[in-house]
DNA sequence: CTGTTAGCGCTTTCAA
DNA sequence: TTGAAAGCGCTAACAG
C-alpha cells in the first residue's frame, strides 16, 4: 500500500525513526521539526519532515518524551466524589486550565475513603504527574509522595504541606450573621463529617457568629454528615425534628442543603418562611433548588489557578494560602432579591473576606 | 546521611538500579520481585532486596514501565461536561473500575464543543492511554486515533465503531407511555441539542409512543436544548408559554429537568398537577428535586463494564452494544409512590427493555 | 543546518 | 536462581 515503506511490517504505529527514514533525515531534525527546537531545520527539510509526518499519521508518544524529559506533562487531582457537583466544577476547571498550559489531567476518586485515598494518591505518583491537587479527607493526612510536589486543596493540620485554602471561618461567619439579620433566633448547623478539613474552621465561625450576635451555638443545634445529598437528608431529619426547632441552618455544602430541604419538605417546614437556609460551595446547584439558595460562594477559579501555578512551580508552595469567600444572597435565607452580592458585586473576592466580622 | 549511597548525589528519587545496587544484586532480580515473575527469586534475596525498596522509599516508575511494555495502564475518558451529574457518576464508576483492573484514568472535558472533543480525544490517545471511553457530541464524528482502542457511548453513525449505546427509543417510549397512561393527552418534549447522538432516538421514541396512543406529536410540541440546567430552564419557559399548553413534558436528562421545574415554578404551574414530568437519566439528584422525578434510569455500571471491558479487549467491540434501560417512578410523573419500579423491581435491567411498546 | 549518540527506567530473553 | 544486555521512543548534547 505504501511504496516508500521499506518492509511489510506489522500495522504498527509509526516512531520518530521512520518519520525520519521516510523524509530521509536523522531522527534529531524530526525532533526539531516536532518541538520547534532546539535547532533551526531548513524549510526544505521541514516540509519533507512534515510530510512524512503526514503521511504515516505520526503521533509523538508522550510516554517516550515523559521518560526522557521527566516530566509526564500531567497533573493529578484526587477528590472524595467525583459525581458531587462541587468536585465535579473543580475537576473541570482543572481540566481546563491544565489542558491550556499542554497538560493532561489523571483523577482519583477516594470514596471519601482515607485508605482509598492514599492508593489514589499512590497510583498517581507512580504514573509521575508533575504535580498532585488533592481534596483530603483529613487534615492530618500525610501521604508518601516522593518527590512529587502536592497542593492540597483544605485545611492542614501537619507542617510543611502545600496548601490552598478558601476562608472557611470567614465565610461561615458571613453566613450567620446574615442569618441573624434576617432576625433568626435559633441558628443551627448542618456541619460537614467530624475530622474532616474545614469541618472545624466552618463550625466555630458559625459559633462564633452566633455568640457575637446573642444567640445560642450549643451543641445540640449541630449535627455532623457526610458531604452528600444523602447525609444531609438524614442530618436533616435529625436536626428539624430536635426542640426546640432551629429557624435557620448554615450548611456545610450545597449537595448537604438539597438534602435538608428534602427533609424539611417531609416534615412540611416552609422554607425560608419557617426555616431560613444558607449553604457553602455556590456551584450552579443552587440557583435550581427550591427555593434557591442562598450561600457562601468558593471562587474555583481561583482555587484551581492557585493550586496549580503552586504545583507546577510557577508560585512559590506556601504553607496555607488563603482566598477569600463571599455570600451570595438567593432565596433561602428569606430575602426577596433574585441574586445579590454582599457587600458588593463589584468588589467580588475582595471586601468579602473581612466584611462579616460583626 | 545514608552510609550505603555511594555518592553524595543530589536528592532524587530512586531507580530501580539504586535499589539493585543496594541489595547487592541485578537489577533483572529487583524486577522479578516487583513483578512476581518472570523467574523466581530466592527468599533471602527477596528480602534484601524489599528491605533496599523500603530503605530507599523506592517506587516503580510507571512512565518507563509504559515505554517498555507498550501499554500505559491507563484508560482515557472524554465527556461533554464533568460538572454535570451524569457524566460525574459515569467518571466516578470508571474511575472505580479501572483503578480495580490496575488503570488509572485519564479525563478530559470536552465542554460540548467538537474542536476541543477532538483535542481531548488527541491528547489522550498522545498520551498512549491503552483504551479510551468517549461520550460524543456528534454521532458521526470519527477523531483520528491511530490504533488506540475507542468506545463511544452513545448512537454511532458511521461504520466500524465500536459503542455501547443504552435504548433511547425504548427509555422514551416507556416514558410517554407511562405519562399517557396518567391520562395526559399532550406530552411535550423537551430534547436534547439538535445533532447530538441519542437525541433523535428519544425524540422518536416519543412520538412513537404519543401517536401510538393517539396523540400529538407535532414539532411545537418539541424545544431543543443543551445538556445544561440551564438549557433546560430557557427550553422550559419556551415550551410551558406555547399554547395550547403541554400538559406533561419527556425531557431528555435530569439536569434539563431541573431546569424545566425551575421554569413551572416562575409561571406558577404546578408539578405534577398541572404538568407531570419524566427525564432520562435517573442520576441520585432525581431524589431530591420537589417534586422527586420519575426517570428513566440508566445502569451506569453496566454501560461502564461494557464499554472498559470492550475497551481492555477483554470482550469483542461490538458495532452498537445495546444496553436497556429502565423507568424509575417517583412523584413528578403524577404517581403516589414514592419509589417503585417498573415493571418490577426483581427483574431490574432484564425485562424492562421490552416492556413498554404497547 | 544536520547527524550521531547516550541515556531516561524498565522488562525480558538468553546465557551462566 | 541470578546477571548481562538489548531496546521501548524520545531529547539534546556534541560533532561535523
Amino acid at each position: 500500500m505504501d511504496p516508500a515503506e521499506p518492509s511489510g511490517a506489522a500495522r504498527r504505529v509509526a516512531t520518530r525513526s521512520d518519520v525520519a527514514r521516510r523524509a530521509g533525515v536523522s531522527t534529531a531534525v524530526v525532533s526539531y521539526v516536532v518541538n520547534n527546537g532546539p535547532r533551526p531545520v531548513a524549510a526544505a527539510t521541514r516540509e519533507r519532515v512534515l510530510a512524512a509526518m503526514r503521511d504515516l499519521d505520526y503521533r509523538p508518544n508522550a510516554v517516550a518524551r515523559a521518560l526522557r524529559m521527566q516530566r509526564a506533562h500531567a497533573v493529578g487531582l484526587v477528590v472524595p466524589d467525583i459525581s458531587n457537583t462541587y468536585f465535579g466544577t473543580l475537576a473541570r476547571v482543572l481540566s481546563d486550565r491544565a489542558f491550556s498550559a499542554g497538560y493532561a489531567m489523571l483523577l482519583g476518586d477516594s470514596h471519601s475513603d482515607l485508605e482509598r485515598e492514599r492508593a489514589q494518591i499512590e497510583s498517581l505518583v507512580t504514573h509521575r504527574v508533575d504535580g498532585l491537587i488533592v481534596v483530603s479527607l483529613e487534615p492530618g493526612s500525610t501521604a508518601d509522595v516522593g518527590t512529587t510536589p502536592v497542593v492540597y486543596l483544605d485545611q492542614r493540620t501537619s507542617k510543611g504541606q502545600a496548601s490552598v485554602v478558601v476562608d472557611n471561618a470567614d465565610g461561615a461567619r458571613q453566613a450567620v450573621h446574615h442569618l441573624a439579620e434576617h432576625a433568626r433566633r435559633r441558628i443551627g448547623h448542618l456541619a460537614g463529617p467530624e475530622g474532616a478539613p474545614g469541618t472545624a474552621a466552618r463550625r466555630s465561625g458559625w459559633q462564633e457568629a452566633a455568640l457575637a450576635a446573642g444567640l445560642p451555638a450549643d451543641d445540640d443545634l449541630v449535627v455532623h454528615a457526610p458531604f452528600s445529598r444523602d447525609g444531609g437528608l438524614v442530618a436533616g431529619r435529625e436536626l428539624l425534628q430536635r426542640s426546640p426547632r432551629p429557624d435557620a441552618v448554615f450548611v456545610a455544602s450545597d449537595v448537604q442543603a438539597t438534602g435538608l430541604l428534602l427533609a424539611a419538605r417531609e416534615l412540611g417546614i416552609a422554607v425560608p418562611d419557617e426555616l431560613a437556609v444558607i449553604s457553602f460551595d455556590g456551584t450552579e446547584e443552587t440557583v435550581f433548588s427550591d427555593p434557591p439558595l442562598t450561600s457562601v460562594r468558593q471562587p474555583v477559579d481561583r482555587i484551581v489557578e492557585t493550586a496549580l501555578a503552586m504545583v507546577l512551580g510557577e508560585s512559590p508552595p506556601d504553607e496555607a494560602r488563603s482566598i477569600p469567600v463571599q455570600l451570595v444572597v438567593r432565596r433561602s435565607c428569606g430575602c426577596d432579591q433574585t441574586t445579590q452580592r454582599i457587600p458588593d458585586d463589584a468588589t467580588a473576592g475582595q471586601a468579602a473576606s473581612s466584611a462579616a466580622d460583626g
